[in-house]
DNA sequence: ATCGCATTTGATAACCGTTATCATTACGCG
DNA sequence: CGCGTAATGATAACGGTTATCAAATGCGAT
């Protein structure tokens, strides 16, 4: 584990992953991959996102009905999500003072190596037009 | 499926839930319970907990493992939580700034029926000291 | 108070996503 | 090219949640 090596279906994770817009589960990804031809194992998608999530090159976090789902991220800087709930419609959203509040209020308390889940959940403009009539 | 029956059973959930602080997970709870002397099956602690988030009664979270956590729900006013994600110590935390900005970034999406998820999860003062040694 | 019946309960099995196992493959370096 | 070791992948194990279904029980009607 000294080193990690450049496999080929790592790569093929990265760029799944980058190829889609929104959140993806592990399971959504591996079977897009097969479906694209890939003969890549599902123990391998998840051992690739997780190695990504730690990196810091995808997002990670928990639907409501228990998955975890991954996103590419934009290398640089930490964002937050706003969802639909009912199309899975994302919007990224920067949070600066949020960002702020949570590490201050954190430290208030004397916590440490605080990590925040900040998302909102709604129903995008559309869906809102659509669930109305 | 008509009319709701009150039940022993739920009551005990709810005072179960009630007499905690922070969250607790369903099999926490169920756990507590039985060594509480109560006879009430594992199932029974899951409905009784859905229904009461159902109703409002309860908020509920996903932990970064997994886990569905549950809390009970002061009626008034929402606030959030700093947990402590090796101890379990939860504080609570009033948010209306977050409120506010919450709501105002989701309508400026042009999202509606927004809720939120905000928790911050760290290291309190005592784990962080005995993780340090 | 009692009856009747539909809802609820509870022990267990099924389920589903995730992680561990372990023999096999193949990356990377000399 | 060849070796050592990390990565892979099929499958089993795992843990939490949900479904199943017979038995028990609340509740309205009598």
């Amino acid at each position: 584990m000294a080193v990690k090596r450049n496999t080929w279906q790592r790569e093929a994770v990265r760029e799944a992953l980058d190829s889609r817009d929104g959140f993806v589960s592990a399971q959504g990804l591996h079977q897009g991959l097969r479906d694209a031809g890939s003969h890549i194992g599902l123990a391998t998608v998840y051992r690739a996102l997780a190695d990504l999530a730690n990196v810091g090159e995808a997002d990670s976090l928990q639907s409501p009905d228990g998955e975890s789902l991954y996103r590419a991220c934009a290398s640089t800087g930490h964002h937050h999500h706003l969802i639909c709930r009912n199309c899975g419609l994302t919007v990224e959203i920067a949070a600066t003072e949020v960002e702020q509040w949570a590490r201050q209020t954190a430290s208030d308390h004397g916590f440490t190596d605080a990590r925040h889940i900040v998302d909102i959940f709604g129903l995008c403009a559309a869906c809102t037009a659509a669930a109305a009539h």
